[in-house]
Order: C-alpha cells, then sequence, then structure tokens
DNA sequence: CGCAACTGTTACCGATCGGTAACATAGCGG
DNA sequence: CCGCTATGTTACCGATCGGTAACAGTTGCG
C-alpha cells in the first residue's frame, strides 16, 4: 500500500491537504461536538484554514455541506463495518458482537455524543432537507445489513431481532448524554450478548 | 371540582388564558416539532398571539424559556407515569408494559418526534445551558422509577432491565425518525414483554 | 374615581446569520 | 513565459437573531 516509488515524493511532502477535505474534517469536528445549527459556515472555514469564499466554491449552500458532512461520517461508518464482516466473515455472531462492542468501545469515550446520524437527524426535522436523504439512506442500509447478518447467523425472528439491536444502539447513544455513559452501556452490551445467545 | 358556587363566573366565561400560559402552549408546539434552535422567540410570541415585549416580561431569555418549557413537558410526562401508577398500583409488570403500550400508541401518531426531553439534549449540548439541569434531572427520574417498579415486579437484575426498557424507549424514539415508525414500534413492544416475562 | 399593574405596539439595537462581488495572489501546465 | 485555474482576502449584502426602550391602552381594585 505505502510501497510506491522509492524518488519522486516531493508533491506528497508539500502534502497541501486540498481545501475541500479540510473543510470537511472541521464540519465533521464541529458539527458533532457543538450541533449542526450551532456553527456557523465561517467558523466552519476558519477551522478549516481557509474562508467563507472558498467554502462557498465547494458547497453550493450550508444545507449542501451539511448532507456532504453526513454522506462522509455515513461512509465511513459503513466502510468500518464492512471491514468488521470481512474480519468475521465465516461468523456473523461474533460479527455483531464485535460491532456492539466497538460502538460500545466508541461511547466509552467522554467527548462521545452518540450517533452523529442520529443527532443529525433530530437536528433536521425538515423533510425536504438535502441531508434527509443522506440519513434515511444510512439508516436503512445499517438496519439491512443488521438483518442480513442476523439472518447469517441462523436467528429466527432475524428481523425483528435486527430492530431490536438498531433500537439498543441509538437507545445508548442518546441515553450517555442524558444519564451518562455507565448504565446505557452495560445495558447494551447485556441485552446484545442476549439477543444473539439465548435467542434460539 | 367543578362544583364551585352556581352564580358569579364571569370571571371565567372571560376566560382570557394569561399570556405566560398561552407562550408555553406555543412554544411546547414549536420547539418540539421544528426544533428548538429553528423557532426563533418572535415566532413564539406571535403564535401565543402576543409579542417580544410580553414574552420578556415573562422569561428573562430565550434559554429559560426553554428550561421552562423543558420543566413544562417533564412534568407533563412525570404526571402521565404517576397516573398510571395510580391505576396499576398492585401491579408493577402491567404498569410498565402499559407505560409502553402508552408511549408506543404516542408514537405511532404521524407527527411524532419521539422524546421532546431527549431531542432538546441533542439540540443543547452545552453543558451550562439553563435547560439540561431539567433534562438530566427528568431522565435521571425516569430511570428511577423505572428501576423501582422493576423491583417491585420481583425481577432479578432489575436495575439492568430498567436500563435495558431506557434505552429501548429512547431508541424508539429517535429510530422512528430515520427508518420510520413500524419496524422500532414493532421490536420495542416485543422486547419489553420479552424483559418482563422470560426474564426470572 | 383614580391609581397601579399588566399587556400590547412600534421602533430600534448590535450581533450574527447565510451568501456574494471584486480583486489580488499563487501555482501549475502548455 | 504566458495564461488559466484555484485559492485567499476584504468588504459588503439583506435577513434574522436575541433583547430593549418608550409609550399607549386596558383592566381590575382600593
Amino acid at each position: 500500500m505505502t510501497a510506491g516509488r522509492p524518488r519522486k515524493v516531493p508533491e506528497q511532502s508539500t502534502a497541501v491537504v486540498p481545501p475541500r477535505a479540510r473543510i470537511l474534517a472541521a464540519a465533521q469536528d464541529l458539527f458533532y461536538h457543538q450541533g449542526i445549527r450551532a456553527v456557523g459556515v465561517e467558523l466552519v472555514a476558519a477551522s478549516a484554514d481557509t474562508n467563507k469564499m472558498t467554502l462557498y466554491r465547494h458547497f453550493s449552500s450550508k444545507d449542501e455541506l451539511v448532507a456532504e458532512y453526513l454522506k462522509d461520517v455515513a461512509g465511513e461508518i459503513e466502510a468500518a463495518w464492512d471491514r468488521l464482516a470481512a474480519r468475521h466473515a465465516d461468523d456473523p455472531r461474533g460479527h455483531i458482537l464485535a460491532w456492539i462492542d466497538e460502538m460500545g468501545r466508541q461511547m466509552e469515550r467522554p467527548e462521545s455524543r452518540g450517533c452523529p446520524i442520529t443527532n443529525a437527524a433530530i437536528e433536521l426535522p425538515e423533510p425536504d432537507h438535502p441531508g434527509r436523504a443522506v440519513i434515511e439512506a444510512h439508516k436503512r442500509g445499517m438496519r439491512r445489513r443488521f438483518a442480513e447478518r442476523c439472518r447469517a447467523a441462523g436467528l429466527k425472528d432475524a428481523d425483528i431481532i435486527a430492530d431490536q439491536l438498531v433500537l439498543l444502539l441509538d437507545g445508548a447513544g442518546v441515553a450517555l448524554q442524558t444519564i451518562g455513559r455507565k448504565g446505557p452501556l452495560a445495558a447494551l452490551r447485556r441485552q446484545a450478548e442476549w439477543l444473539l445467545g439465548k435467542a434460539q
């Protein structure tokens, strides 16, 4: 992967991250930790070491930037799932448990505010916001992934169990923002094991 | 209750709802359906058939209005729980199931956006916002109520089961905003029955 | 009646919002 | 080297934000 040619890497040493990527990185940080509506485009641009004008050359509006931000994080989440799927190709039950575990570890971090897509769904109720399509596609996609793995694990009522896992994960993500991490995370882990173990 | 004196009810027939109550009613509707940050104080005042000036005579700031709005809905939720508790005084298991059922019926309504307190928690991440104290007190209080009823129902691991119920309810409230009502509500009901039935 | 408290109305404040025009600069490829 | 494209900079736009001053009813109560 990092093999490449031995010489001729000056254009890599200059390594200027293009502004669009810097803007999306800044948006990911700010929108997640402070909220989408709470953060103005000027702050996003400044945090990306650029300015509003350059931002608007890459994104036609704030709503478009938000949609692109959501595509970004949705892509990362789905890629992480697929990476884990490859590692547990022949063990769907282990895959699901590993996913729950990974999510749990992420939610343990004190700066975690749960799932960025879920939070965005609550912040953006307008049905015609360009971000909503991204949100719904991602959540439906993850639900399908869960259901497929539950079926592969030979669970009876796989669809319902998949939905129950989705509820638990989403519930943990928001509950940690109100009653803290400890209780929700313990309940999440225990309940997931139970759904996948004891349930037929 | 409505007995009162037969004459002399003109001041009741005039029945002017005082502005503060009208403002809180308007806030409850607007903040819930459109989001707290998305709604300005001017719109709240106008929807309450009054104006900004009168609003600021009753609430020292928008943040204070938000906190009062949250106190309002938290109080209503807790009152509904207590009302249901009285009706199932000697049947804690039935009480919990009835509560899940009531929440499920509420989430079935097409205009439902899940729990207003949970949504507010996601919209207001600033730790020193006056609404956060209300949010956390309410959520912790509901968790305590669940745990007490689980203990009264003789469940072993009552605290963990209470947390699992809380996760399911919060999860259903947010999942219906992304993947729709059907799946989450079916999973919620089934899982709750299971937690309270099959679990020792 | 007369006074006081509450409510309504209008106009305004500074700050910030999303978004744009105009121009200067830099870097890269022909 | 020239010219084009992408970026940076500054200044600005109208709209809206939360919040307030000043004044005009209105209402109820002594």
